[in-house]
DNA sequence: TTATCGATTTGATATATGTCAAAATACGTG
DNA sequence: CACGTATTTTGACATATATCAAATCGATAA
């Protein structure tokens, strides 16, 4: 993917709290996060938000935004990152030239479909325990998959912003911290998360 | 797009019941349902199931294997349909030669996004009611985009399949059905519907 | 037509999660 | 470093939806 290189339009920093893109903005790159972290977000009319995905270095963001050539979500860092802005013209006039970078965004794209078909099955049919483990787990892999401990990290979004990624409220994923900590199975002191039983939170989801 | 009628394949037929694929089949094709209706459903290892959409006429199914090569959900005709079968090689190929074509299947991927985060936001921040209502609107959209009435229609999908997609159980969609019947909004006998108060039920999304 | 079986409706009750409120804790700023 | 503010935790109580059960309805096949 050395094709890429030529791609990569510019890098951008931004600090807690920035806006990497806003509902509605117009169109015109996807955004490889390089370091950092973030979360997507839609907005109802009438105030709601639901927390999509927190997306973390090496995923790529703005896929919604090819349907209509406008963002139809917010995404804000929360902590300080950096993103690739990737042209998404020259993206695929890239991809015209190479079936390989062709095959691997289309990839892109339909893992992305199917990481929201799981947090259907997620919201459509778990309880608040099973979500939140569920979730736990998730990080711990992406964590390992990047060669840092899938054990011990930090949270980097508030009880609030869990609650609404998993349709539950700020309260609920508080007590749930806490019974899976009275269990055993988490140590957790704020953000700073340490799982103690790693394939205790498994069985959580399988069967019980 | 007369491109794509070198690219069909085959013309096939389901009856009801009948699976287009299974959840862990090996990818060939894309398919463009030309008539009938069909649901996708993944399974989880417990047995839950999470209705995770209903597509007809017009509709591009299938895009979940692209990223692993495999089938992740089942989809399964919910009425005597027929879809057309779109090799996904040569839907690649050709669309590297056309930045028509390959525009058109990138919106349609990001379209599914798209329309995986609004299933979320119903998921994880509306009530009953308003899950059910959503559902509704969405129907007579779509109906409405083909020509067909936004008012009057057949549900093609049981109660319990409705309350898989919302994640509610089917009791609760039979009793909204008929709290929503009460009200004057909708007539309902068992799988027709007819919709008397399109902007009143339009309301029950805003605000109250 | 009638019998049968699955789907739907409705009722009574249980329960998970939400709501409201207060205390405790962490964090940013001057 | 200390103050003020925001976040988190915990408790008491409310409520939406689930669960369990029975009755009804509708479609299919003999």
């Amino acid at each position: 993917m050395n094709q890429l290189d030529a791609l990569i339009h510019a890098k951008h920093s931004y600090t807690r709290g920035d806006y990497l893109y806003r509902s509605g903005d117009k169109f015109e790159s996807l955004y490889a996060i390089h370091s950092g972290f973030f979360k997507t977000q839609v907005l109802h009319e009438d105030g709601r938000e639901q927390v999509t995905g927190f997306q973390m270095i090496g995923e790529i963001i703005g896929l919604d935004a090819i349907s209509t050539d406008h963002h139809t979500c917010d995404a804000v860092a929360l902590e300080d990152s950096e993103v690739c802005e990737l042209p998404f013209g020259k993206l695929e006039a890239l991809s015209r030239e190479s079936p390989t970078l062709q095959r691997h965004l289309h990839k892109i794209m339909s893992r992305e479909i199917v990481r929201d078909q799981g947090i259907m099955l997620l919201l459509g049919s778990m309880r608040a325990e099973e979500r939140l483990v569920a979730f736990l787990l998730n990080l711990s892999q992406r964590f390992a998959a990047r060669g840092m401990s899938p054990t011990d990290f930090q949270l980097r979004m508030s009880r609030q912003e869990i609650g609404s990624y998993l349709g539950l409220k700020l309260e609920t994923i508080s007590r749930t911290f806490s019974l899976l900590q009275q269990r055993g199975l988490i140590q957790i002191q704020i953000k700073s998360i340490e799982i103690l039983d790693l394939p205790g939170l498994q069985s959580c989801l399988k069967g019980a």
